[in-house]
DNA sequence: AGGAACAGAATGAACGTTCATTCCGTTTTA
DNA sequence: TAAAACGGAATGAACGTTCATTCTGTTCCT
């Protein structure tokens, strides 16, 4: 595999493990398995490198949220995809979950690359909104506010979870877990 | 005031500013008006301080979050008090909400020690979804399942508008606000 | 005076980054 | 074809900086 991306990777497991501040370069290129000098031929400055690790990072969760998306579908269909993939990929992939959570704080992470980081899932997504508030069937708010409060609604969950392990897991279905997305943003009269 | 307080008070604010790995010992004496050495009379270690600052914090929170709450009123009607008063401290106090982002991936911050913060708003808002189970309005979703994704979502959206801003704080309106909560939570038929 | 509180310089560990050197595969030369 | 020359990838010891913590002399209070 190629050395940039063996670094990378290294990076994310080092920091969904440890955290941010917890991770010098020198344990990286320990993890790597390399000199921590290479790690410059690579990335002028660890700040570049951690910015590469969360541009990794969100084309996963990208590209996991949008598996077997039928864009044909209905509005609830696709939506419904949609969540449970992000669901799904934040339990089978905790560390990825992990390092989401420490890049989140990240002073390395600017405003620009976040919005970089999103930009493929909300063109994805924000028309599925729109449709949906077309139909009637989706309340009339911001596509951004409705977007961001279910993702948060999830990932907060999962993140609970970590901690005190056990609750959720076990107990929230996929139904359930659909059942609350949805009445968040479900237009009723 | 109290020195301790007055080291604690600094602390917030640079934290809340520059975040948590952004903040030295020595700016936290220069900020409280002190030498660094003072600040070792009070807390043994740096993480101790930061454990400090922590359970000030959640102690702001759970008294906002319970202002002007009726225990007598309708579980709606406590919901609604709540919800919004936690949205509300968290525009107002802006401070206040980043540094809750930057101390939950704190690696000071232990789950014994975030379950010791959140414990006081627990034994509050539990029993209201509880009655509200048994009253037959709230879906039969354990109490934390529900509760984490309300916190979730309205902390994730005014996060995400604090990155970018502008789109909040003009465009939420509170009913819309409770209009997301409780669809989250509500049981329909 | 005596002891507690304080300030800020001193200390040593840990970190990001640099750089002189080594290593290794490819090209050139005879 | 064999060996010499080359170039750039890789290395890790060394450097300068920053930080948490400690030390030491001073100030304040009683």
């Amino acid at each position: 595999m190629e050395k940039h991306q063996l670094i990378i990777d290294a990076t994310c497991d080092l920091i969904a493990e440890n955290g941010l501040q917890a991770t010098p370069i020198s344990s990286v290129a320990k993890e790597a398995g390399c000199g921590a000098g290479t790690i410059y031929r690579y990335f002028e400055t660890k700040e570049e490198l951690i910015e590469a690790v969360y541009l990794s990072l969100m084309e996963r969760f990208t590209s996991a949220c949008l598996e077997n998306l039928d864009r044909t579908a209905s509005v609830r269909e696709q939506l419904n995809t949609i969540w449970l993939n992000l669901y799904h990929y934040m339990r089978e992939v905790p560390r990825d979950a992990l390092l989401l959570d420490q890049l989140s704080v990240a002073p390395a992470i600017s405003a620009e690359l976040q919005e970089r980081g999103k930009r493929d899932l909300k063109t994805t997504i924000d028309p599925i909104f729109t449709r949906g508030r077309q139909e009637g069937s989706i309340k009339d708010i911001p596509d951004d506010v409705l977007g961001v409060f279910v993702y948060g609604g999830i990932s907060t969950l999962l993140r609970t979870d970590r901690n005190a392990p056990c609750v959720v897991p076990t107990v929230v279905t996929d139904d359930m877990l659909l059942s609350i997305c949805w009445g968040a943003i479900e237009k009723r009269d």
